[in-house]
DNA sequence: ACAGTAAATGAATGATCATTCATTTACTTG
DNA sequence: CAAGTAAATGAATGATCATTCATTTACTGT
């Protein structure tokens, strides 16, 4: 990782920026390694520090592990809830933007899909895993039921379900990030997106186009 | 798992019979356990036999893992291609059928599910469970587009892409069984089979209904 | 019924790996 | 600059686990 490197051949860094720094090595290697062949020594290696560091900021690999998965999770959310209570965007705007953002380089880098498959590939056995990204589900399923209800009123969309749209939506962009993760040669990010707004303007035909 | 048990107390099966169960018994294994989490212990116990069983059956841990990845992934390439084959159904039917088979209770089981997401979430790490997969998922790919075409030219759809209807159809597919899996609470396995109908219905009006 | 073969067992082995902690090094404060 | 505190190290430890193989048991054909 890229660590300004002093003069002393041991470093210090406030603990934050550690944790950070150790959480950043551990995408790397899940993504390489997979999330049962990466160790202890793998992280700290990648993180140019010694084997002891991690139990020192986080108290074991799991809680690690843990707060790897929260970190790419929060990432995420963060961005879309931005986007959600942006005041100066129209409904429209705001899925426009909620579709660039789901198919945009920082989501759509294959190191964080790997993280966010490897958690779904173990969460019926681990229960935690599952309970770090319950909340965001929701919420974030929530908000976009929302923008779609306002786009159907808006634009005299009778038949379109609100619900219904957003679990079409929300499946196929897991549907496509699984794509963009096994088989990088096939689509790119930018066909990916361009397949949900084919399904978006099938909805609200004034609005998207294909 | 459910074997008859003889009076005697050590059974002997013929070969391909013990590696059907403890193919059977790794996917019990890797749905309660995890991937990472499951030992050759946990498998051997599961099948209620010794621990030296797996080496002697299979040549190593890894090797049964990936018969395991091949077993549910020809058992489910299998059945695709009895529908496709099936002379005596249209391209509607066909369709429908394929549809159908995707939600049906042998394929939404949440433990297979669990099994396909475990090795999806390891894939980038180690090509060899994408390589098995590779050749099933081209040829089902192009299977369903030469139905979507058929029916194209049938109901005179001069609008429909079927590559696009595909792959939107595939990714969906993807999406719904992560759901499945992931919040069991959620979507019932017909509310899912719902959801990909309402877009085929949008693409396929004349035929499909939501 | 006996010999020969195939299947199954599980204790022992050795490798891998998370975790610990005594020691060292760097920063801070007065 | 000295004393105290916080950060970092990595060799040692002990637990877990896949794999081996000598032994036991069951089946088959003659």
């Amino acid at each position: 990782m890229a660590v300004p490197q002093s003069s002393n051949s041991r470093q210090t860094m406030p603990a934050q920026a550690r944790r950070n720094q150790l959480i950043l090595a551990t995408i790397k290697c899940i993504s390489t390694k997979g999330l049962s062949g990466t160790t202890m020594a793998d992280i700290t290696t990648e993180a140019g520090l010694s084997l002891g560091i991690v139990n020192l900021h986080f108290k074991s690999k799991e809680k690690l592990l843990i707060d790897t998965l929260r970190y790419i999770s929060d990432e995420y959310t963060s961005g879309l809830d931005k986007i959600f209570n942006d005041q100066s965007k129209t409904a429209q705007e705001k899925i426009i933007a909620w579709v660039s953002y789901d198919f945009s380089r920082k989501i759509t880098d294959r190191n964080k899909l790997a993280v966010w498959f490897a958690f779904w590939g173990e969460t019926k056995s681990r229960p935690t895993y599952l309970a770090i990204c319950a909340n965001y589900i929701n919420e974030l399923a929530g908000n976009l039921t929302q923008l779609f209800t306002l786009l159907k009123h808006e634009g005299n969309y009778e038949q379109v379900n609100p619900t219904l749209v957003c679990t079409c939506y929300t499946a196929m962009a897991d549907g496509l990030w699984l794509d963009l993760l096994v088989t990088p040669k096939g689509l790119t990010p930018t066909q990916a997106r361009g397949v949900t707004m084919h399904y978006l303007a099938t909805q609200f035909p004034d609005h998207f186009t294909a």
